[in-house]
RNA sequence: GCCCCUAUCGUCUAGUGGACCAGGACAGCGGCCUUUCAAGCCGCAAACACGGAUUCGAAUUCCGUUGGGGGCACCA
């Protein structure tokens, strides 16, 4: 029990679960599966002013499609709970109490606006920024004084003035920082809820936390963590610090680089193993030549020591190959329940209504390896259901011909067409090729022309199976519609 | 300004002193296939940031420089 693996994924309700705060998760979970330890899920909610409602449900959203279970937290419960800190204040009183009691802590009465002065003031000097400590050293006489007068303070953790703490990081070694250097940061906020610094500590220690894995720009405040662990005499866990996910231009990655909600991402049309198996590759290698990861692969593979210490930057390219990939992957039918399901949630406007699963089960196989998203999909197959091709009469006319030309062609095409009697790709090629070149005409232009007529695009599933899903009738009534417009 | 992290092809990365005139993948380019577009196959181009030191030998160790990132809130 004492060396079982225990971490958590702990989301603040801010913002979105953008694919930074997602690959952290992923990460946290794939340590967790590996080494058959417990996954559990943490609100961190202690910033009443900036909590934003619906939050928690996205993130628990963007965890379950990306197929993250966890063992403890909300909704499964567990018995370290409640897994939301704003219903957890009490431990962190407690803590508070203790650590004022036992003069690591105090009362600081200094308000918002003194030490924003205070703070502009060592910036325009060019100084180290942080606090001057006024009330560390206060009489018992001039706390009773400022607390009469103010009414409302905050803690402070008093940082040891002297001596170095050592952070040993799993990914990074042995991480020195001068305590010296560490102002005394809040613990306790004058509403009565604790900082994340002072949270983080307690709740880890009281869920047994084995191993914090969280982004790299934890890394400065972790012997802080340390220090208040040491001072309320409890053994810290062991700590990993995540490169940064990076924007193409090597900036921390926001909102005006493009989508950063993984939920984004399946709006998009992306298929969350394409999404884990991305997500794992930013920051985690297995090998020289892998690149391809199921969960499962990625649960049995995954650890620590191979996690890499530089920042990633997001690679679009990369997850559009992978998804196109897992799209292959897919059989028809199951191409076809993902497609219909991710139109009965967002419903394109080319598909005027979700067609019929067995009739869009014979149009899949045509665009099947075409598709890098599942929103790529409407473009391709929206003229299935539409009572006629759209397209502008011109566009009939293929390079290298006539208008003359096109309807001879398209009326041998009629011809050809009406006389077959299996209307499938096959057949259907069968008297196509002759014809072009019977009408000496290039078969890229009669069948683009055909292509225009019947589909009403350039670019299009490929013809003859096209036709053959289209029917004989359809088919026939397009090219007839063509060579009026002629 | 101070502190911390980091540095291999455009990007994600392999590489833990000789097996590396550096391997894979994506993207790019060229070709094949081909009714369009894809997919697939074949090929090309492309990197150890720089300077010192250690060593018989350094992408790999150490120091420095430079670049990049992060942190320095009653935010997390």
């Amino acid at each position: 029990m004492a060396d079982q693996v225990r971490v958590r994924y702990a989301p603040s309700p801010t913002g979105e679960p953008h694919v930074g705060n997602m690959r952290t998760a992923l990460f946290t979970w794939l340590f967790a599966r590996n080494m058959g330890g417990i996954f559990i899920l943490r609100i961190e909610d202690t910033d009443q002013s900036r909590k934003v409602e619906g939050v928690i449900e996205q993130f628990l959203d963007a965890l379950r499609w990306l197929g993250m279970d966890w063992d403890e937290g909300p909704e499964v419960g567990g018995d370290h709970g409640p897994y939301i800190q704003s219903q957890r204040l009490a431990g962190y009183h407690q803590a508070a109490d203790e650590l004022l009691e036992a003069g690591e802590a105090y009362r600081c009465y200094c308000t918002i606006e003194r030490l924003a002065e205070m703070r502009q003031e060592q910036n325009r000097l060019n100084r180290q920024t942080g606090y001057d400590r006024r009330c560390r050293h206060l009489s018992s006489q001039e706390r009773r004084g400022r607390e009469a007068e103010r009414g409302e303070w905050v803690v402070r953790f008093a940082m040891p003035l002297e001596g170095t703490t050592r952070v040993t990081d799993l990914i990074r070694g042995e991480v020195s920082f001068e305590n010296r250097l560490i102002d005394d940061f809040v613990i306790l906020k004058s509403d009565g809820f604790p900082t994340y610094h002072l949270a983080v500590v307690v709740d880890d220690h009281k869920m047994e936390i084995s191993h914090v894995l969280r982004a790299e720009e934890w890394l400065p405040s972790t012997p802080r963590h340390l220090l208040i662990c040491r001072a309320l005499g409890w053994e810290p866990p062991k700590f990993a610090h995540l490169p940064m996910i990076l924007a193409p231009d090597r900036s921390k990655l926001s909102k005006r680089h493009g989508a950063t909600s993984v939920l984004e991402y399946r709006q998009m049309g992306y298929l969350p193993n394409a999404m884990v198996n991305f997500l794992a590759l930013m920051g985690w290698s297995l090998d020289d030549k892998t690149d391809l990861f199921s969960t499962g692969d990625l649960v049995r593979h995954f650890s620590i020591e191979r996690v890499g210490r530089s920042g990633a930057v997001f690679n679009l390219d990369k997850l559009n190959w992978l998804n196109g990939h897992y799209t292959r992957q897919l059989t028809p039918e199951e191409l076809t329940d993902r497609l219909l399901d991710y139109w009965r949630r967002y419903l394109p406007e080319e598909v005027p209504a979700l067609p019929d699963g067995a009739y869009l089960l014979r149009i899949v196989p045509l665009i099947h390896e075409r598709l890098k998203t599942l929103k790529d999909a409407a473009p391709l197959v929206a003229f299935f259901f539409k009572q006629e091709a759209q397209y502008e009469s011109q566009e009939l006319v293929q390079k290298g011909m006539d208008a003359e030309g096109t309807r001879l062609a398209l009326s041998g095409a009629l011809e050809s067409l009406s006389g077959v009697k299996a209307f499938d790709a096959d057949a259907i090629e069968a008297v196509l090729r002759p014809l072009a070149e019977d009408l000496g005409v290039k078969v890229g232009q009669l069948f683009g022309s055909l292509r225009i007529a019947t589909t009403g695009l350039r670019v299009s599933p490929p013809l003859f199976e096209t036709l053959e899903v289209l029917g004989k009738e359809r088919s026939l009534a397009a090219v007839r519609d063509a060579l009026a417009r002629l």
